[in-house]
DNA sequence: ACGTTAAAGCAACTATCTTCGCTTTTGATG
DNA sequence: CATCAAAAGCGAAGATAGTTGCTTTAACGT
């Protein structure tokens, strides 16, 4: 996988035409079913693409989820340094909840499909990875910084759970309020 | 729903047998297969059970989920006034992560593939009013409460997703921890 | 014990998913 | 613009999932 977005040959070239119908397929189907109504076959309808295409391409649904989040994730990569925690925060938070918000829950279902070993996730590992960056310039500046942990649990797990129980996905001022409360609870606890 | 988890009839009666044999399939094959390879064929064969059995009581994997969450969650229904927040929410926590642990995140996945529409889930709302009593009792007692919002984002969102995010299940320390966190915050905060 | 009734077992049937060999299209290359 | 290779389309065959009417078992009441 060296190129997985634009494809070796050609950006609009039929293959990546295919994969972009395909993608939209599979995001509508996420959205509105239920996750065992979401089939090779369906998808390949909807897509308007045969069936054996998406059998021999991605072989599953679950690896046509994984190219898809990989896709997406992939997109909130770079972490800006805005020069104070908050700020980082803060863009973080709301450009993550503005990544899964759209993909109505799928984040979360992709996890559920994904192999149970939750180590083969090297998308995640990447992302804890940035974060950790990200910590490390606040505490460099000298501010009270939260643990990696802490932010974990804080603010991402919140806004995976605002989608998965409450059935809608957490806003932008949601996402801010969970940077404030992490916030005011370091500067507590310090 | 009067009672679930011992049925109408027997406690020990065929019925429950077919129940506890099923639901022990289920979480064995969730916890070691893929999502999708959790099927009612291969539910049936490993619990000894007939298909149409399986296909006549719960209707799919989604209504199996449902019925062994809603029963895991009943178990720590009750909700003990310990007569202070601190200990009603650690024993809160403490019992939620030790039921949930056991499942070894499978919760993640069940929840996943559980109806997708969050409010008809009667297990959450019963178990949200419960919170919610709890919550009103400190306040009575003139504490300083955390929201519902708070500490099912605080506590209960963490809990679940510390076994995807980190690969094991959260202990009973852990879940101390949150509390702490939790009431520090408010304490901060209010 | 005996009859009643609800649930489980059984087996054949239908529907849906998955695979496979082959043909056709299409994008890159000389 | 002719050729080659990779990927998509096609359709049929095989595997698996889901449904249904009927029979059998067993828990409960009398």
């Amino acid at each position: 996988m060296d190129d997985v977005g634009a494809k070796k040959r050609r950006p609009g070239g039929r293959s990546a035409q295919v994969r972009a119908r395909v993608q939209a397929a599979v995001i509508e189907l996420l959205a509105d079913s239920r996750l065992e109504e979401v089939t090779i076959p369906r998808v390949a309808e909807r897509a308007g693409v045969h069936q054996a295409t998406l059998y021999r391409r991605w072989g599953n649904i679950a690896g046509l989820v994984d190219d898809i989040v990989a896709e997406r994730v992939g997109e909130l990569a770079p972490i800006p340094d805005t020069g104070t925690l908050r700020g980082d925060l803060e863009l973080a938070a709301v450009r993550f909840a503005e990544v899964i918000a759209p993909l109505g829950g799928i984040m979360i279902r992709a996890a559920a499909l994904a192999t149970p070993d939750a180590d083969s996730s090297v998308t995640f590992h990447t992302r804890a990875t940035q974060l950790q960056a990200m910590l490390d310039r606040a505490a460099a500046r000298g501010e009270k910084a939260p643990t990696l942990t802490e932010l974990l649990e804080g603010i991402t797990a919140p806004l995976y759970f605002h989608e998965l129980f409450f059935g809608r996905p957490a806003d932008a001022e949601h996402a801010r309020t969970l940077v404030d409360r992490l916030l005011i609870y370091v500067e507590a606890s310090r």
